[in-house]
DNA sequence: GTAAATGATTTCAG
DNA sequence: CTGAAATCATTTAC
């Protein structure tokens, strides 16, 4: 065996070093996909969700229901409905995105909850603190909870009872409340209560992250 | 057990 | 960026 020559120690050197760096960057990209991918599967808030407390969602449906002509609250409106529920702007803000898919979805099966949370709550927590600002925090015990139906007004009246009559309307003639000039729901809302067998699939491109 | 309800996320359009 | 729509993952009711 003749002696290694320091020239060959180098280039020998050299290329460990170039593999190692190899390794390494191998390495490091498989082990940061493995944390990517736990990181999104424990972290996903889907996985801890938690329903809303009965304040929230009080609140919530009330000024949903009482604004049903244009329910998309302004950034302060979300910040107040926020703060009365317990819940963070973006809670409010997903609550509202899927309360109307779902509601013109399948709008008969809300009629229900529209009845129970249009009959009294108007006056009572969405517009009191128009003129007068009580100084004190409203201590939440209970608005309106567990029910009770004063019937205020002649519409509540005839929402309620046709409700309670006719828990599926006809699609042919139920609107009798149309308020659907030019607002949100513009399209035709499907059907109830038996979803059409198919979905015509839209084309899927384009991606940004 | 399942199916419905529900909050959160993703994708796409404006 | 916000909102609609679809979808996911969990909770709740049956």
């Amino acid at each position: 065996m003749r002696p290694v020559l320091p020239e060959e120690m180098e280039r020998m050197v050299g290329v460990i070093h170039s593999k190692f760096s190899a390794i390494q960057m191998q390495l490091k990209q498989s082990t940061c996909e493995a944390v990517m991918t736990l990181r999104s599967r424990l972290l996903d808030a889907r996985r801890k969700r938690r329903n809303f407390s009965k304040q929230a969602t009080e609140v919530l449906n009330e000024y949903f229901y009482s604004h049903l002509s244009n329910p998309y609250p302004s950034e302060e409106v979300k910040q107040e409905l926020a703060r009365k529920g317990g819940i963070t702007v973006s809670q409010v803000s997903n609550w509202f995105g899927n309360k109307r898919i779902r509601y013109k979805k399948n709008m008969g099966k809300f009629q229900e909850e529209a009845s129970i949370y249009t009959a009294s709550t108007v006056a009572d927590t969405t517009k009191v603190w128009g003129p007068r600002s009580q100084a004190s925090c409203p201590s939440t015990a209970s608005s309106g909870s567990s029910g009770h139906f004063p019937l205020t007004s002649a519409r509540d009246a005839l929402i309620t009872l046709r409700t309670l009559a006719s828990p599926r309307p006809a699609p042919g003639g139920g609107s009798l409340w149309s308020q659907s000039r030019g607002s949100w729901q513009g399209t035709t809302p499907p059907v109830s209560t038996s979803p059409p067998a198919g979905y015509p699939s839209g084309a899927n491109s384009h991606a940004s992250h």
